[in-house]
DNA sequence: TCGATAGATTGACATGTGTCGATATGAGAG
DNA sequence: CTCTCATATCGACACATGTCAATCTATCGA
């Protein structure tokens, strides 16, 4: 997992938007553009970069790609935070002096 | 919750590693340059920036800030995450046709 | 009050990113 | 084979971001 790669992909309102429209749903890329007021050539270069970070898979239908939420990476990404979210704050501050 | 201003926050290497090192820690500024090859404007600007998404809280104790992890935000997340996660693909595909 | 030190702010600059219009590619229909 | 439609790629451009050096501000100790 690559967080960093990931955190840039979510790091963009109109992803986030798609991924909230993924939840739940497969689309093809129409129905996305549909939902979000942007151009073919733009919907598909944020699709691209969604793919190469794992949160969405793609299969080709026909003419179309039908895009749907990768759970795996969203597995991953729900552990690193609960980890974090249970600290310890195993040193109680610090020793600047 | 600000989703895209905390991705924003997460989408850079160093502040990652900044996010990292306060797990299980309350560090100082100065203990965080030590561990970063970046500079201390950089490293300042970098926890404006943390703080602004609510990831990491700070107290100021003397001439040192102290930094630690807002476990609130990081708990969202994984709750966010968790939703996204358990997808049951209510629709089967995309009725472009 | 003054000097030293931790951290914040500013200004500059190179690089990265989001967006578009134009064009290319690839698959089904006829 | 050719036309059409869905999607991908390209080139350009404006704007955002990461970084640094220099400077400012606040706090402590003498």
């Amino acid at each position: 997992m690559n967080k960093v790669k990931i955190f840039k992909a979510l790091s963009n309102d109109s992803r986030v938007q798609i991924i909230d429209l993924l939840d739940n749903n497969n689309l093809c890329a129409c129905k996305i553009i549909e939902n979000l007021n942007l151009t073919q050539s733009t919907i598909s270069h944020h699709m691209k970069i969604l793919e190469d970070a794992k949160l969405v898979n793609s299969i080709k239908v026909g003419k179309w790609r039908h895009y749907s939420i990768n759970s795996e990476t969203f597995k991953e990404l729900e552990i690193y935070f609960s980890k974090i979210e249970e600290n310890r704050f195993i040193t109680g501050g610090c020793d600047c002096d």
